[in-house]
RNA sequence: GGCCCCAUCGUUCAGCGGUUAGGACGCGAGGUUUUCAUCCUCGAAACCAGGGUUCGAUUCCCUGUGGGGUCACCA
């Protein structure tokens, strides 16, 4: 029976490399047995979800050649495939698990749950659940649900013994149940968690590997005794190593830039990318590090895959771009370059800079900051701090404004409009003057006291660049004398 | 902190009981090149520690140490 494998990316924010990552490993074992490579979106978290965070993750992974037979966009006969459009499914089966006692309801409030939580560190315990509703009379359980009352679905984890997640790659890992808490299966909004609907999914579509990361582990035992508790087969369990930044704690977006999107626009090819990430924790053998996609799934075996958790290096990644460069024609190269180049924004710097221009010549010259990646700050270092202003405190503006442009609405669009919306309420809510916070950014963003205007600059830099410009300019003002 | 995972050069991947412990990136030194980059040659650089098992451990087992993950009505 050929494998059916799947990845299931949260739609929430930037296109993970960690979930290209993963993604790799699936699509290659995947495509090795001619099996089935399925993507589903796990969009249980409403609050967190959003429709552009979907879409990008198809990009990013279209970008990367990391095609998919089944999907929410492509179809296929086990859907849908989006967890969002199958609570009607979760609420169904939740229900056997209530009927056999593998499952009960809670009613606890969260306020409840706080203080509980908040005790046990106080003594010292373990936080979980201290099983309040454990022993609740099923009838009297299911009148209350009836009546409306608002609860969860936990589930109920036996008291003694243990159970055992079958890793493929590392062998048998037990747990004493005792350790396991009664997570939440069905939260009070009717959708489910991660581990319900994982577990559902992957049985109803026919999963036969679930290839994850290690920060699964732990949540394994669950996701069996719920295999058990449905009397279903459970999949195969592979769990690879993290991506880590390069003082080993697993990769975030604090130390790194982990947006595949970065990497598209600061100009890899996706085949150089996709080559660097799979060295990360597969080997080819005889000491052969650059290979293609196709070349891997030829030669894909777990036994050449390692568990230890990778340092992303972007230094290495960078030897290996410059190499595929290199061995590019140069009609090829040059097509690629004048794509990059001018492929998409081509419009909006000749609209930003044709007021500003006086002869074709200085085109180049005059949007040559909209490329590249870090910028010196030498020239402009000091005017950057306002007057009245400390480095400290500028410092600390331009890391509020680069949190800010990840978690507000209006910005993460990263539109001219939004920025400038955000920008003003941004500068307000921080107590400074826009006088003082725009030339700030102009300088942080583009190394360069002058430029169009502010947020017509910043949307066509795009998102990842001002990141990391941003992070580069705090950089050189930490380090700078004053 | 409890539980769990991991452990070979700075980084990454080899090695799967007996090897001068290998390749790549990075680093250093030479060479080619008007410069830079490229390219070539050479070099420095690792088996976490302690116990076992064994004729013999980097390799198998145990303990310790170190690193990481996880402990939500997030995935």
């Amino acid at each position: 029976m050929p494998p059916r494998v799947r990845i299931a990316p949260s739609p929430t924010g930037d296109p993970h490399v960690g979930t290209a990552y993963i993604a790799l490993f699936n699509y290659a074992f995947a495509k090795k047995h001619g099996g089935t490579f399925i993507l589903r979106i796990e969009d249980t978290d409403q609050t967190r979800s959003t429709a552009s965070s979907e879409v990008a993750i198809y990009d990013a992974l279209r970008w990367l050649g990391l095609d998919w037979d089944e999907g929410p966009d492509v179809g296929g006969d086990r859907g849908p495939y989006r967890q969002s459009e199958r609570t009607a499914i979760y609420r169904e089966h939740v229900q056997t698990l209530i009927d056999n006692g593998t499952a009960y309801r809670c009613f606890c409030t969260s306020e409840r749950l706080a203080q509980m939580r908040a005790e046990q560190e106080r003594n010292k315990q373990n936080p979980r659940y201290d099983g309040h509703c454990r022993g609740l009379d099923p009838k009297d359980a299911q009148s209350r649900a009836a009546a409306g009352e608002p609860h969860v679905i936990r589930l109920r984890v036996p008291e003694e013994g243990e159970t055992t997640l079958h890793d493929e790659l590392r062998g048998p890992i037990a747990f004493q149940n005792a350790e396991i808490d009664d997570q939440v299966l069905l939260k009070s909004d009717g959708f489910p968690t991660y581990h319900l609907a994982n577990v559902v999914d992957d049985h109803l579509m026919g999963i036969t590997h679930v290839i994850r990361g290690e920060d699964w582990i732990t949540s394994g035992p669950k996701h069996v005794l719920l295999y058990q508790g449905f009397g279903w087969e459970p999949p195969l369990f592979f769990h690879l190593g993290l991506l880590r930044n390069g003082d080993k704690s697993k990769l975030s977006k604090r130390k790194n830039p982990v947006s595949v999107d970065h990497y598209r626009s600061l100009g890899y090819l996706p085949s150089t990318f996709l080559n660097f990430l799979a060295i990360l924790g597969f080997s080819m053998g005889e000491d052969r590090e650059r290979f293609s996609l196709d070349e891997m799934v030829a030669e894909f075996e777990w036994s050449k895959v390692s568990t230890g958790g990778p340092v992303f290096d972007p230094v290495k990644l960078d030897a290996f771009s410059g190499d595929d460069i290199r061995a590019m024609d140069p009609a090829a190269l040059r097509d690629a370059l004048v794509e990059h180049a001018f492929g998409g924004r081509i419009d909006t710097l000749v609209e930003l800079s044709r007021e500003r221009i006086n002869r074709l010549d200085d085109f180049i010259p005059y949007v040559s900051f909209f490329f590249g990646g870090e910028v010196d700050y030498a020239a402009v270092l000091p005017k950057m701090v306002p007057k009245k202003r400390e480095k400290k405190e500028t410092m600390k503006i331009l890391k509020a404004y680069l949190e800010g442009i990840e978690k507000d609405d209006a910005a993460r669009a990263f539109t001219v409009d939004g920025l400038a919306e955000f920008s003003k309420a941004f500068a307000q809510q921080h107590g400074w003057k826009p006088k003082e916070l725009y030339p700030l950014l102009r300088c942080a963003a583009t190394g360069r006291t002058a430029s169009p205007s502010l947020f017509e600059t910043l949307a066509a830099l795009g998102k990842d660049r001002v990141r990391l410009r941003l992070r580069g300019a705090i950089e050189a003002l930490r380090v700078a004398p004053q």
